[in-house]
DNA sequence: ATGGTAGAGTGTCTA
């Protein structure tokens, strides 16, 4: 089986490289976010003519998550337990949707951006990250965070540390909420099979950043150790980056035994 | 410190 995740930044404007790309890579799950759509705007049509099923939630101007699966789409839920003010205006940038996709649990996240250190949407982040490590303690079986984490764990994780000074993604308390995770024994499963540094999923628009390697890897796959012990392999589809009409984040793939 | 680009939708806001 092969799961993906992918910030598409717009999911209507994105849709024909979406088909394209799970066709290209034959994926069975894909979790996107950034959808930029409103609920009535989705299903899109073009995915059900492939076989795969869309759930998705939390869809607003700016941000959203949903999944696409061929191999089932069960149990869907949105949020977690325990996370406070879920649902209410001031919290709706941040999402996330959950779905069993061949007994795979499939986890859409979108952490909240931040803004600025200091912030209240930073310091919102930081509570949002902890409701969520404090839900995911209490998950079983084969399960995957996937999704937009906007935390880059470690300075090989940046082009130049010394440009995110008084920025997000880089401070020690988000690296902190990151690092929770791996302790509490979630794996980064796509590290192992795409070391750094150097390796990205998210290059800025601006100035030529893709051309010039210049990004941030964000974008992540934690998988339950059980799930973990079933990979296979992953990429990092830089070549989705590339050209015309490209999300600024580029997909991320793992591969699963049976 | 600012600006650069892209996407939502018409005013800017967000990333």
């Amino acid at each position: 089986m092969r799961i993906a995740t992918w910030n598409v930044n717009s999911l209507r404007s994105r849709i024909g490289r979406v088909e394209a790309f799970l066709q290209r890579h034959d994926v069975d799950v894909l979790a996107v976010q950034e959808t930029k759509a409103r609920e009535e705007q989705l299903p899109l049509m073009g995915l059900s003519s492939l076989g795969y099923d869309v759930a998705a939630a939390g869809v607003d101007q700016w941000n959203g998550v949903a999944v696409i699966s061929r191999v089932g789409l069960e149990d869907v839920a949105v949020g977690f337990p325990g996370q406070p003010g879920w649902g209410e205006p001031a919290v709706t940038e941040a999402r996330a949707l959950a779905a069993t996709c061949g007994g795979v649990r499939v986890w859409s996240l979108y952490v909240p951006n931040g803004r600025k250190p200091g912030d209240p949407h930073y310091t919102y982040k930081l509570q949002w990250l902890a409701a969520l490590r404090e839900a995911a303690r209490a998950m079983t079986g084969d399960t995957a965070l996937v999704g937009d984490w906007n935390v880059a764990p470690t300075d090989d994780d940046v082009f130049d540390v010394a440009q995110f000074k008084n920025s997000t993604h880089v401070t020690p308390p988000e690296r902190e909420a990151f690092q929770g995770f791996l302790d509490d024994g979630w794996d980064d499963v796509v590290r192992p099979h795409t070391p750094g540094p150097g390796v990205y999923t998210y290059w800025d628009y601006f100035r030529q950043r893709f051309e010039r390697n210049r990004g941030l890897r964000i974008d992540f796959v934690l998988g339950s150790p059980s799930l973990s012990s079933r990979v296979t392999g992953a990429f990092i589809d830089v070549d989705e980056r590339a050209g015309k009409g490209a999300s600024d984040h580029a997909p991320v793939v793992v591969d699963l035994a049976d």
